[in-house]
DNA sequence: AAAGAAATCAACCGCCATCTA
DNA sequence: ATAGATGGCGGTTGATTTCTT
C-alpha cells in the first residue's frame, strides 16, 4: 500500500522501505542507536533521508510494537482519548503501549471515525483544532505531559529478545512463539540469521567508525542513556542491558 | 469473471518547537 | 540574542487490496 519506490533529486530513495534496507536500519539502531537522524542514514549506508528512517523506525520497526488487530479496549480508549484530546495522536499513542501515532491516526480514520460519530454524534469536543500546535505544546509542558511514561507498564514483556528471535536477527534459534500480535516480522532471505548477525556485527559493514558514544536515544525526553554502551562489544549484551533496564525506558 | 468503487495504510510533506553553537 | 540544524507532529497522498455490482 504503498507509493512506487523511486528516487528525488538529491539520490535518496522513497517509497516503499525494502526488507534490506530494513535489516541495515534495525541492525544499526540496535546496536548504535539512533544518535542522530539526520546523520544516522549514511552511517547505516542508507540512501534515505533521516526523517524517513526515523519514520520508519519509530512505526514499524521500534521494539515493542504490536502489529494486528485492535481490540475492543484499546478502540475504546481510544474513542475516549479523542474526545478530550482531539486530534493529538502523539499523546493518544502514549496511552496506547506498542501502537504509533501513525497507526492509531489511521485506525481512527479507517475504522473508529464513524463508530464515534454514531456514538457521540452531540459532542463536538472532538477534533479541537481551536488549539494551535503552538498552543498545545505550552499546555503540553504545562501539565508536564511530555515526561508521561505510559509505555514502562510492568506489565510490558521486553520485546528486543523477541524480535531478535522472532527474526532473522535470531541469536538464540528459537522458533518465535507468538500470539495473536505480530511482533515485527521481517521477509526471509537466504541468509541465515547467525551470517547477517555477523555481517552487521563486523566492522566490514560499517562504513564509518561510531562518533558518539554513550549517546543512545538522543534526547528523546532525556530518556535512557544506557551506562557504559561503548563498551558493548555485541548485540547480545546490549539485549541483556537493555532487559535490565527496560523499565527506566521509553521508546 | 470483470470492472469500478471503497477501504486500507505506509509513507511523504510542511510546519513548528527545541536544541546547539 | 540569533540562526541554523534537528526532531516531532498532524495532515495528506496514492498504490494496493478488498468489496460490491
Amino acid at each position: 500500500m504503498v507509493r512506487t519506490p523511486c528516487c528525488d533529486k538529491s539520490g535518496m530513495r522513497k517509497g516503499t522501505w525494502t526488507p534490506e534496507e530494513d535489516r541495515k536500519l534495525i541492525a544499526y539502531v540496535t546496536r548504535y542507536g539512533c544518535w542522530n537522524w539526520r546523520q544516522l542514514p549514511k552511517f547505516a549506508g542508507l540512501l534515505r533521508c533521516g526523517k524517513s528512517c526515523r519514520l520508519r523506525w519509530m512505526n514499524y520497526l521500534r521494539p515493542n510494537l504490536k502489529r494486528g488487530n485492535y481490540t475492543k479496549e484499546e478502540d475504546e480508549l481510544i474513542i475516549k482519548l479523542h474526545e478530550s484530546l482531539g486530534n493529538r495522536w502523539s499523546i493518544i499513542a502514549t496511552h496506547l503501549p506498542g501502537r504509533s501515532d501513525n497507526e492509531i491516526k489511521n485506525h481512527w480514520h479507517t475504522s473508529l471515525k464513524k463508530t464515534s460519530k454514531n456514538k457521540t454524534s452531540s459532542s463536538k469536543r472532538s477534533s479541537n483544532k481551536s488549539h494551535s500546535k503552538r498552543q498545545r505544546t505550552r499546555k503540553r509542558r504545562k501539565m508536564g505531559i511530555e515526561n508521561e511514561n505510559p509505555s514502562s507498564s510492568p506489565n510490558e514483556v521486553p520485546v528486543v529478545k523477541e524480535i531478535l528471535e522472532s527474526s532473522e536477527f535470531s541469536l538464540l534459534q528459537k522458533p518465535c512463539e507468538n500470539s495473536s500480535l505480530q511482533v515485527l516480522s521481517l521477509p526471509s532471505s537466504s541468509s541465515s540469521s547467525t551470517e547477517i548477525i555477523e555481517e552487521y556485527s563486523s566492522g566490514s559493514f560499517w562504513t564509518e567508525p561510531f562518533l558518539t558514544d554513550n549517546y543512545f536515544y538522543s534526547n528523546i525526553n532525556n530518556n535512557y542513556i544506557p551506562p557504559n554502551y561503548s563498551l558493548f562489544s555485541g548485540i547480545e549484551e546490549f539485549i541483556c542491558s537493555y532487559e535490565e533496564n527496560f523499565n527506566t525506558m521509553v521508546w
